[in-house]
DNA sequence: TATATTCATAGACATTTGTCTACGTTTTTT
DNA sequence: AAAAAACGTAGACAAATGTCTATGAATATA
């Protein structure tokens, strides 16, 4: 089974048939992308969302040193791309790039509208997701706000054990607000436990 | 022009009559509460999530230590809840009370479900209002892991000025995950510039 | 009006985290 | 196979932030 076809119905309340889904990817285009090569890049229009088949990314933001800051990490079946730009039409302050290989199904915002209006399980599946995505970045200010880069951490291993195989440290670091050293001073005395 | 009916017909785009209004008036509850009480406490479930028509509050998360971490603050026209708890029914871990007297407007999930069913601009109206909310948890997410405290907070007072003469010093610099005492000082440098 | 509480700031000191340099290992590229 | 790049850790030092105590002013409460 196609793993979009999948994931539709994984959150949809009333599936939707075979047929229905070929309407659906008619509106996704594939793309495959090499590591270090960009999704998005700071300054411009975030045209495309992207459905994760396969491979992993991750979306930073560069400060004025030059430093750049992890905002999202991604891999399969997550989607990938910058909401505010997207909706509004607004340059993107972020990057996007591939950290493996990756394949991707891409869809614009007119498309999106259009699945919409057409099945109402798409919308549903957007709310819902909305939704998760809610409670998931709560969770995630809560975090940064409140706990120490230890217990960030331990929640992180906690939250996201599958991005620790996919992704290095210092990109997990970046990810949590702290550095690479710190990060590994927190491992250090983790493992003392 | 009732607070309400005037804030969904800003945010939908079909405009809903004022009959209409009725049916969705009746799905709230009013309810006054004064300053320091309590709309949710941790451990319960958020069994309503309020509009504010008249005050301000917060939600905060306290930690082992007893330290209270601010996570959101609200005024007139903001929703306030615990999303997680709403729709998981699982028991919350935050607080949220009133920081002045409050007037709000009481809604349940299941009046909320049915209003989406009734009305297709409700439904929009929460696809939009769960859009807008991602974006600013986004940039707040950026802001919390790549600014020093100094940039984070010239950043609150751009993007939500009203807050400042609405809650005391000590709040807003929990809200941004630093000490009174270092909001303190980063005003003290700002002034200097 | 008197009293208590809240609030903002200040300074001294401790702790955490960042910065930088270095090193050995692993992985990738040529 | 050789060279280059990426990675994780370590230590020395600096900077940022937290902790604690104190104080006076403003505000709320009795």
């Amino acid at each position: 089974m196609h793993p979009l076809f999948k994931y539709i119905n994984k959150y949809a309340s009333t599936l939707i048939s075979e047929k229905d889904f070929e309407v659906f990817r008619s509106h996704f285009s594939e793309k495959k992308i090499r590591k270090k090569q960009y999704l998005l890049e700071e300054g411009e229009i975030c045209k495309y969302f992207a459905f994760i088949l396969k491979g992993a990314m991750r979306k930073y933001y560069i400060d004025e040193k030059g430093v750049e800051h992890v905002v999202n990490l991604y891999i399969e079946n997550w989607w990938a791309g910058d909401r505010e730009s997207f909706v509004m039409f607004t340059p993107s302050i972020y990057h996007i790039d591939a950290w493996e290989d990756c394949e991707l199904l891409l869809i614009t915002r007119e498309s999106i509208l259009e699945l919409c209006r057409q099945f109402p399980a798409f919308n549903e599946l957007l709310l819902k997701l909305d939704e998760r995505n809610n409670i998931a970045t709560q969770r995630r200010i809560t975090s940064s706000i409140s706990f120490t880069a230890e217990k960030r951490y331990a929640d992180f291993v906690d939250c996201h054990p599958y991005f620790l195989h996919r992704f290095p440290q210092h990109i997990i670091a970046s990810y949590l607000g702290i550095t690479k050293d710190t990060l590994s001073r927190v491992r250090k005395k983790a493992l003392k436990k």
